[in-house]
DNA sequence: CTGCCACTTGAAGTCAGATTGAGGTCAACA
DNA sequence: TGTTGACCTCAATCTGACTTCAAGTGGCAG
């Protein structure tokens, strides 16, 4: 069987051995066995690790997320809380594309003060609570 | 003079009073004087903090906005910089719109496994390394 | 004058998602 | 056989933006 050591899981996921020890406490994934004392996973680890990074990128914390991947191979996240998480998105889109437009017009805005610029209040107003990640 | 108390421009701003003690700290804003302990502020104050939270909801730390927001009441923020963030933001719409799209369609996708799935392999792999904020 | 109560202080705590450090183990290569 | 280097464990630390805590202060209503 072609079981890989957690440096070719790190390699090949890009995640830090570190972070799967992390993940492996949090529940989201199991090593198969051992070599010595190193951790060797199946294959299936490598999808399993990006539908992990989705789930992240999609906002779900590590916790919704080990809730989320039944622990067999075939994974079938919950359809309710993914559409759901889409709507927040989609949502989020609109907010950051106010924010994009506020900037920009910022950038190129001469009023003497931002504060006295109509356009600057009118959308300070609906900004979204929500910061953009980094 | 109309000064204003801590309480009425937390209440006003919306933000906590130890918050702005902490945003003191960090060197964003200044109370003009004090009554007893209390900090007093100029009615400034306000759009210098919708501004803060502006560049908060723009993904800007507190030293960056610190940096960014001179002393005068007439802010002038970095032209450049804060192109340069709108650009960021507009990235990562697009990749929030590939992202709510493949949840979308991981939502209904009848594949025996996502990993199977042509699409969702395509879509992973150009996926951000960002998070949504919750 | 008394008491209330929102403020004051500095230090410590919170959260998530890891990373780092110290001290230890072990498979593989020379 | 010895060395190397990546892994191991567990606990502690980090980051950012605050909040909470305990103990203290003081303006103002009664």
């Amino acid at each position: 069987m072609e079981l890989l050591d957690i440096g070719d899981v790190s390699e090949r996921s890009g995640t830090s051995p570190s972070a799967l020890r992390y993940y492996e406490k949090r529940g989201l994934i199991e090593a198969i066995s051992r070599k010595g004392l190193r951790r060797q996973y199946e294959p299936s680890i490598l999808p399993r690790l990006a539908l992990i990074r989705l789930c992240q990128a999609a906002g779900f914390t590590l916790e919704e997320t080990a809730e989320m991947l039944p622990d067999e191979p075939r994974f079938t996240l919950d359809r309710d809380k993914i559409t759901a998480r889409a709507d927040d998105i989609d949502a989020q889109i609109e907010d950051l594309e106010k924010l994009s437009k506020l900037l920009r017009h910022i950038a190129k805005c001469t009023a003497p003060s931002h504060a006295e610029c109509p356009n600057f209040q009118a959308v300070l107003n609906s900004l979204p609570h929500k910061k953009v990640p980094r």
